[in-house]
DNA sequence: CCCTGAAAGTTGTTGCGTCAACTAATTGCC
DNA sequence: GGCAATTAGTTGACGCAACAACTTTCAGGG
């Protein structure tokens, strides 16, 4: 059972709990896998798949941060983190003294290429796996509309015209 | 942007990063508006608004708990906190010892009742007016798939039959 | 040049969530 | 009726994330 929602329809509130429903569960389920089988959080394994299809295999801290929605603060943490594991290096960059560049080192390139598999597995049994062609599209489509309000990124577009 | 997934067709790795991208900001948003409105989180909330719902505005926490997908321990936290602020009571039942029973103080109602516009308004701007009625039925209707091979409380049923 | 402001990260603190260990009460059963 | 097993919940320690304050570097204007 999910908790009541006054002021809302029937049919919203059902759209409504389930969304927060699936919030709330899959990244759970994610970091629970991925923790479980290869020591590291869903947010370390998409920096870490970041830097890996970057180009040269390096990034900078604002780009990883941008790609992966979140603060320069929180990633500087858990780089700093993945670092002391040696999973990562982090470098100066030599036109741009302020800019960090990161790079995996061999044995974050080999814990990352070791966790993939199961995280994918993961991901198609929890979600692609469980619906139709048509309701993949729908999702993201639906996906496609919501993150684009929800992304900071995308907030300079000034007030929500209408209502 | 978000990052990139291997091993992925193109179209499953659009509803895939979609909708895990919603995951991230989402809860995020919300914590956000009730926190700088409110001063709760959007758990809190979620207890709060379940504990006045239920039946004479009375719950125990392994209901509470299950309503809200989380744990035993996270809620006596939480509730703790929310006793200190004086906002719950908690108090034994009368029939077992053992269950510990959470009810809104009047300051809690009154937080509750002054919180709960405001959140209803972002949840309408952040989701349901942006979608149509079609986009509406159809998050409903995977949330609901998805949410159910996610909840814990419905992993009993064995493997998962075929691949 | 120099100086103001912006950009890029880092660091420390504080608060919440998770995990494991624990207490207390109740049910089942012999 | 007494004892094991289960249920309900609490507690403490540890890890991660958010927020604010800070440093350093670069760009632009006078």
């Amino acid at each position: 059972m999910t908790f009541p929602v006054p002021r809302m329809s029937p049919s919203e509130a059902e759209a409504w709990t389930g969304l927060i429903r699936v919030c709330m569960l899959l990244p759970a389920e994610l970091d629970s896998q991925l923790q479980r089988d290869s020591s590291m959080t869903h947010f370390e394994f998409a920096v870490l798949t970041f830097v890996r299809w970057a180009p040269e295999s390096r990034a900078s801290m604002t780009a990883i941060a941008e790609a992966t929605n979140s603060t320069l603060s929180r990633l500087s943490h858990v780089c700093t983190r993945l670092q002391k594991r040696g999973l990562v290096e982090k470098s100066a960059s030599a036109s741009d003294a302020r800019v960090t560049e990161v790079t995996l080192t061999s044995a974050g390139r080999r814990e990352l290429v070791r966790a993939t598999p199961g995280h994918i597995e993961t991901v198609r049994r929890l979600v692609i796996d469980v619906l139709s062609d048509d309701d993949l599209a729908a999702l993201a489509r639906i996906t496609r509309i919501l993150g684009e309000r929800l992304d900071p990124s995308c907030r300079g577009d000034g007030e929500i015209p209408g209502q």
